[in-house]
RNA sequence: GCGGGAUUAGCUCAGUUGGUACGAGCGGCGCUUUUACACAGCGAAGGUCGCAGGUUCGACCCCUGCAUCCCGCACCA
């Protein structure tokens, strides 16, 4: 119709050939960096701040739906904060993941015929960086895809150079306060990948098991019941109730059992307050060594403990019919022998919740250990005497945290009334080593100090390798590794340059906003929590925002380890658009609710994208003449408002939904209509299209961006890019968030 | 066992402080090849808002109980 449109525009809208080049004019501009918006001119230096970390995707392999899903959220808001004016900064970063990365490693290296112990530990971690490498390039290509205006200048690595520094600070300051300890426990551990993990690394699984009922010995007064018989050559005590009108009597009495399959076995009667009445036999036996439970009771007793199970999960005790065998083969063989010698008096069916290693899939086997932890519960001076667990409880009580939906905050409170100490020891190779060296068992006097060798520091804590005032003896370093959540829980500041003080953590920090899956409430969010209230004795973030899983449309869950049955982003977009994808993910979609992605959906937002494209068109072909009609300006100006308000609540669903139904059924199918007998409306039209871009903007950024492009400069003063241009409303509350 | 969430159109879901359910996407029905756009337009259909009580002038929304599904946490030996 119109020769003066552009070519592009006559045809329907292309996002692949959009998308790549906008991007580049994005990332081109600088404009994702707050100090290049200053200097530029673009927001002012002395502007609020907006901050928000990526939350780092594990060096694992490819972004998958839920990224994508986190990216879009945090884009929106962050394009959102920017055209406030906002000195706004979403940094982002990638996590070694320790174990994860580790374990798929030694799964790439299976296939070759290869154990990581045949390559050792230099060789192994070059493998493990060769392969981390990779995947952080594919990972920051694909969120480049996504559209993701992050700050690239600050991109950080939870395991490099800078964040090993603040690992060893960290670590140092909480030795030296005595929060971090060395001390023989029962730990979880994972036989198949040979370390230690904390309580919240294990799964649980429903499993059918047969609970067997049982006498020691034909003189042995008590039965009892256990799903582990093979536990059972490692029991020191039988725990009654002690008001068991059964058992009281027996209560102090301990008995020698001569032989238990091969083992002798020397039983204290005892009664708990824990043991109860009902169940079972309403007798426990007592295996200090192999429970978490069984540990406590004997430590209320001074019961000895008896480790008889080793890190392969094999037997450490017995004859050669049990001794160095597997747990689940001496299972069979104790029951046999319970039954030739008429001991077993029962054996049922029951359902039994067994802890399985996240990243393994293995049997977690507890066993007494020696490990790094974290004491939650001591008083801490420098922060007048609250505990680590104080400390993270407070600021969500006291409001100084929000977290989004609300619901989460008891989630959140029950899971640290119930935290134990924190295992942060990890038997694996990759990872921040822990700064703790150990001084060589003979010592080397220096001349003239031959007679302070015992002024000698054996263990020391340090940033750098200690070296001995007295003697010449080496240190050597500890030979575990940390909890990959331990760096994980310092990301907040450590990439904003933690422990040095500089421009960027007194500008940024606490970050405004952290965005993230429900999933990470223990591992992650609580953990930021604790090192920031710590270390820094500030909150790591004001707001969190939880959104929810992403689910295949029949309902399956997509984020974890579904493979090639999960929909990738990539294929979506190449489809339908970015655009079209960030709509169907966001267009009512409720914070911390799962999410049934639907291609139809998305297929539905692709024409969105179109119809936008063609209202642009029809616009562009009209004159910007007369007067702007004051009632649609006025309806237009509500609706602006309205939707400011969603955004500053965080209703991105709702502001989204809004103005695709705005700018479809009023502004096309409507005004549109009517303006074409109608003389004199292109200036109200031309008034709606360029805010309605705005207002779009942070949901559809691609096709706004080109029509934008494609609006004549001089209907506007100073044209930038969309993306730096001002929102069109003032926000309508004093401070964002507040409800 | 403790805690949380869900239950609204055929399907997937919105519905912000209680005021006749504004609804969205997909699907289905009828009409329209003319219009910037058939990746479209117009029109109509479709809901006793899980069930039972209660509060209220008024409840999808608040309270109580129940049912079904989902998710955390804990755990019995």
């Amino acid at each position: 119709m119109d020769e003066k449109l552009p070519e592009k525009l006559l045809r329907p809208y292309n996002p692949k050939e959009t998308e790549e080049r906008i991007y580049k004019l994005w990332e081109d501009s600088g404009f994702f960096n707050p100090d290049v918006c200053i200097e530029k001119g673009i927001i002012k230096a002395d502007a609020e701040h907006f901050s928000m970390v990526l939350p780092p995707p594990n060096v694992t392999g490819n972004l998958h739906t839920g990224h994508a899903l986190m990216l879009v959220i945090e884009d929106i808001m962050v394009r959102y904060a920017r055209m406030q004016g906002k000195k706004t900064l979403w940094l982002p970063g990638t996590d070694h993941a320790a174990i994860a990365t580790q374990s798929k490693v030694e799964k790439l290296l299976e296939k070759e015929g290869l154990k990581k112990k045949d390559l050792g530990r230099e060789e192994f971690l070059k493998r493990v960086e060769k392969f981390a490498k990779e995947s952080h390039d594919t990972i920051v290509n694909q969120a480049k895809k996504m559209g993701a205006t992050l700050d690239w200048s600050r991109e950080a690595f939870t395991l490099d150079e800078a964040r090993n520094v603040a690992v060893k600070t960290a670590f140092k300051k909480m030795y030296d306060d005595g929060l971090i300890y060395h001390g023989h426990r029962i730990v979880n551990w994972d036989p198949k990948g040979q370390t230690v993990i904390s309580d919240d690394e294990i799964v649980y699984e429903e499993r059918k098991a047969k609970l067997y009922t049982f006498k020691y010995s034909v003189d042995f007064p008590i039965s009892i019941s256990t799903t582990r018989p093979e536990t059972k050559v490692g029991d020191t005590a039988v725990a009654v109730h002690p008001e068991d009108a059964r058992y009281k009597k027996y209560i102090g009495k301990t008995y020698n059992i001569e032989d238990f399959c091969g083992v002798k076995l020397e039983i204290k009667i005892i009664g708990d307050e824990s043991v109860e009445k009902d169940f079972g036999t309403g007798a426990l036996g007592v295996t200090p060594a192999h429970s978490q439970i069984d540990s406590e009771i004997a430590g209320r007793h001074k019961l000895e403990s008896k480790q008889v199970i080793n890190e392969f999960a094999k037997m450490t005790v017995g004859d050669e019919r049990i001794l160095n065998k597997k747990t689940t083969e001496v299972r069979e063989t104790i029951v046999n022998w319970l039954k030739e010698n008429n001991l077993l008096e029962k054996e049922e069916e029951t359902t039994q919740n067994v802890g399985t290693a996240e990243r393994t899939g293995a049997i977690i086997e507890p066993l007494p250990k020696l490990q790094w932890f974290i004491d939650v519960n001591k008083k801490i001076p420098s922060r007048k005497n609250k505990s680590l667990k104080e400390l993270m409880f407070e600021p969500v009580k006291e409001g100084k945290i929000k977290i989004i939906p609300e619901h989460f905050e008891k989630v959140y409170f029950n899971w640290i009334e119930n935290l134990r100490d924190w295992c942060i020891s990890r038997q694996i190779w990759y990872g921040h080593r822990i700064p703790v060296w150990y001084h060589e068992p003979i010592c080397i006097p220096k001349t003239g100090k031959e007679d302070q060798t015992d002024k000698c520091k054996k263990t020391v804590v340090s940033i750098e390798k200690p070296i001995c005032e007295y003697c010449d003896a080496k240190y050597e370093q500890d030979e575990d590794t940390l909890d990959t959540w331990f760096s994980s829980g310092l990301w907040t500041f450590s990439t904003l340059g933690w422990p040095k003080q500089t421009k960027d953590l007194k500008t940024f920090h606490p970050t405004s906003m952290l965005e993230t899956g429900h999933d990470l409430i223990f591992f992650w969010i609580a953990r930021m929590i604790l090192m920031s209230q710590y270390l820094l004795n500030e909150i790591p973030f004001e707001n969190i925002y939880f959104h929810g899983m992403v689910r295949t449309a029949d309902g399956k869950k997509m984020s974890k380890s579904l493979g090639d049955k999960a929909i990738d982003p990539l294929i979506i977009i190449a489809k339908y658009g970015n655009d079209a994808l960030r709509m169907a993910m966001i267009v009512g979609n409720t914070p911390g609710k799962d999410l049934k992605l639907d291609e139809n959906d998305v297929r539905g937002y692709k024409n969105f994208a179109n119809k936008l494209w063609n209202i642009s068109r029809y616009v562009l072909g009209v004159e910007r003449s007369g007067e702007l009609k004051k009632e649609l300006l006025d309806e237009w100006n509500s609706l602006g408002k309205d939707i400011t308000a969603d955004m500053e609540n965080l209703r991105f669903y709702l502001a989204a939904e809004k103005i695709y139904h705005y700018v479809w059924h009023r502004f096309a199918d409507e005004i549109i209509e009517k303006s074409k007998d109608t003389p004199e409306y292109g200036a109200t039209l031309y008034h709606i299209l360029e805010n309605s871009l705005k207002l779009l903007h942070p949901f559809m950024p691609f096709v706004t961006e080109e029509i934008w492009g494609m609006l004549p400069v001089e209907s506007m003063e100073n044209k930038k890019l969309l993306m730096v241009e001002k929102w069109p409303f003032e926000s309508a509350f004093g401070k964002p968030y507040d409800k």
